[in-house]
DNA sequence: TGTACATCAGTGAACGCGCGTTCACTGATGTAC
DNA sequence: TGTACATCAGTGAACGCGCGTTCACTGATGTAC
């Protein structure tokens, strides 16, 4: 079937976009082969050079792609709330859910990825495709955090967000096992209760004065 | 250079296998050949079958070799310090320093691994060695959290860990522009001093009572 | 609106390459006497 | 202790395979008249 309309054509970059980014959370920009990925959109290998320079240029756009399909879902979550502490808790507790660690290809690339793009050069089209869209679903995230001001709000965003991405990496690592669950349970607890504070080191490497508590609270809506 | 005595032979073996442990996390499983890891203790790819059945049976190897310096590493910090918070916090202080995300050949295979153990068959050697090397961490680091009884000091170990695995994953995945350093940096603010409670959501998908406040004191030294 | 033809999306064979694994071979090691 | 020989650790060519990428080709699309 050679030629098709230009409105199908476009519509085929599509598809490969789409299933990339699928197909690369699940398994891996290694994992999945460029007759794959034709595959998928229910094309063959050959065209693939048409719609896109290299694989690798994909791999950039299909990572903004995923990012920018996590980062709506975020939004329509925090705009379904009452108030911004709602918000932050529905996001948290999708992200730490059962179905969240086995639909890996659903999911946030900022956790499947990670691996593949911190070993990628600091030139290639991943990287700063991952950076972007990871600065987007923290600035999400610091606009329904509780603080002082945006830098706080920004810091206990992150803070989240480690929490969250480390547990769902290895409830994922470790699917099947107890010990898969209790990272989900564990980190949920942590963030959405108030937990019992972590022991101040008696002599820590880099002991600190005790940060000040956030007592202000702002009204805007994200 | 045929047959070499059984000694030398067990060497290679080991050399074979400490230098597996580092690449495989630097690069990924798939990111080093055989004949890149028989290269890095000096000899040609022919002679790998002599010591391991497959590739990926030297992989379920080196993650246990990876894991147990690891854990070595671990309780030797813990013996350093003078208590059980000073041991944490030299465990969460060494996690989350900037040599952490940079030398990724010599840090906790936990992080660098996760993603290719969890894409690897539930059959794999693999699985089954990282499932017991990071048992034996949050074995490590429960023993110097402070918690009521066992189970809770288990939780705050399994919290603890996603934290810190999260935040490094996330600043090598982002490293060289300054969210790197900012995920280090909240997640140490987070764990080491007596953070700020995250706000108990008004109405969360899934409220439940506030967790009583853990105030009884151990004794026990890991 | 109808015809003639240039464009170009998609096909499938082919390229060079590196992979995991196998195997015939080599010659020092280790052992039996 | 010395000799004869079986063992086997390591070599390097070779295997079948799948990869990313290229390219001559096809024929419907889109356009110029």
């Amino acid at each position: 079937m050679p030629r098709v309309s230009r409105a199908e054509a476009e519509s085929h970059r599509q598809q490969i976009t789409e299933a990339s980014a699928r197909l690369f959370k699940e398994r891996g920009i290694n994992g999945v082969s460029v007759a794959d990925l034709m595959g998928a959109a229910g094309l063959t290998h050959g065209g693939f050079y048409g719609h896109f320079e290299s694989k690798d240029a994909l791999a950039g756009e299909a990572v903004a792609h995923a990012f920018g399909q996590s980062a709506e879902r975020w939004r329509k979550r925090v705009a379904s709330q009452p108030d911004d502490a709602a918000g932050r808790a529905l996001i948290v507790d999708k992200f730490l859910s059962a179905p969240s660690v086995k639909e890996v290809g659903l999911g946030c690339p900022s956790v499947s990825l990670a691996a593949d793009v911190a070993r990628e050069s600091a030139a290639a089209p991943i990287r700063s495709a991952y950076l972007d869209g990871l600065e987007a679903l923290v600035g999400i995230l610091a606009g329904v955090e509780d603080g002082p001001d945006a830098a706080a709000r920004r810091r206990a965003a992150i803070a989240d967000y480690a929490t969250m991405a480390g547990a769902l990496m290895l409830a994922r690592a470790t699917e099947g096992a107890p010990l898969s669950g209790e990272f989900l349970a564990a980190a949920r607890e942590r963030l959405l209760r108030a937990p019992a504070p972590a022991p101040a080191p008696a002599s820590a490497p880099a002991p600190v004065p005790a940060r000040e508590r956030a007592t202000a609270r702002k009204t805007r809506k994200a």
